[in-house]
DNA sequence: CGCGCAATCCCACAAACGTGCGATCGGCAT
DNA sequence: ATGCCGATCGCACGTTTGTGGGATTGCGCG
């Protein structure tokens, strides 16, 4: 019984062969880790990984046919626990946004230095989510526009914008209006202004604006 | 001029007084930084903060007074581009998200061992986003659940939860009701049912609790 | 088989909401 | 000083929601 037992056990997913064989040789030579597989499209990674014994992917994103965040769904179907983690070029806040909620947990440029990747698939694999730097700060990005970014983005004054925290809090007008310390028609005066700022026609459609998670619905 | 011009300046905020000499003794005695600033109250970093020639900020998040959330995001508006790090043992969901959402751009454990900590300002100020590992699998977390997970954490069915995507676009009863393909009167017993499982009493507050960004509000 | 449950439909009433107006006041910039 | 804008308050009207009943169908599970 070799050392490799008790590797974590890696597939890659990536449609260039030079890339491929690049990381499958820089897995296997490292002392943490074993490829136990290799595929150059969803579609085979698909058919195969369901067979194998491993603990994580490595995915790329741009593939021929099935695209790597479309495998990550039907992935994390069939194997649950699967860890997953992007390997890829892109940056875009749609991709990047796209694959978390597909179901990878962590998510690297390509960019990323050998030692830094083996590091990550360790990390990975004992439950974290490793990031690219400029793929976090994305990513908290998007939990500080409401607070921060709010005002600029949607052209809300101040009192607006508390107007609209308390219609996401469910806040009743006659509420809002006890609680800033104003009348209720102010309120209804301040929600007529907000609606026409963000153009919707009701609080549901005005809290999602402001508070909705990204991409969600 | 000395060596200590190029290095990031940090501040530091702990009202543990041992604690913060050590962290203080830690940053002056790395090559890359030096602390220019440490308080122990909220009160006295937004007092002395704002005279300060400074990088980024170190923050624990139980503070006597202002607690450090509120010390973020007191400061942000003070100081825009500050970059913020919380330094605490807290991991819960509600403290992590509105440390984000008020404006960290970082998020450590207080577990975090030194040299990891010096890094990981070094990372920060170079435009990164720094977690301690658990925290950035809650964040990654957080985009994963509306697609798999939303369903069982919230117990509703699959129709109550078409129901609900469409309170969240905004729709009326009728507009639900012709998109689906039903009647608003089902509609409306849907919704009956939704907001008895949720614990609600609007469609806003449902919308929130299903689709809501964690900690906003 | 009966029981629970999701899904469907219906009604009536009260409360809340959205819309369109008009109006005053203070600050800030031109 | 003149004018714009944010914040405040008011009213009328129609629409949308929320609440609290009642009722049927079909499906799965013990």
């Amino acid at each position: 019984m070799t050392a490799a037992a008790n590797r974590i056990r890696v597939a890659l997913v990536e449609d260039d062969p030079p890339v491929r064989a690049g990381l499958r040789h820089l897995i296997d030579n490292s002392p943490s880790c074993v490829c136990v597989g290799a595929f150059g499209t969803g579609e085979e990674a698909l058919a195969k990984i369901p067979g194998l014994d491993l603990d994580t992917v490595l995915m790329d994103i741009q593939l021929p046919g099935v695209s790597g965040i479309e495998c990550i769904r039907r992935l994390r179907k069939l194997r649950p626990k699967l860890a997953i983690m992007m390997l890829t070029v892109f940056e875009d806040h749609d991709r990047i946004f796209q694959s978390l909620a597909a179901g990878a947990s962590g998510y690297l440029l390509k960019q990323t230095p050998p030692d830094k990747l083996l590091e990550a698939i360790v990390e990975l694999h004992r439950g974290g989510s490793p990031m690219s730097m400029q793929i976090a700060r994305r990513v908290v990005e998007t939990f500080q526009q409401p607070a921060s970014g709010a005002e600029a983005a949607t052209g809300l004054s101040p009192r607006e914008k508390e107007i609209v925290a308390g219609l996401a809090r469910g806040y009743l007008y006659k509420e809002i209006a006890a609680h800033l310390g104003i009348s209720v028609e102010t309120v209804r005066t301040h929600l007529h202004h907000i609606y026409e700022k963000l153009h919707v026609r009701s609080r549901t459609e005005a809290v999602m604006r402001v508070y909705g998670r990204p991409g969600a619905v």
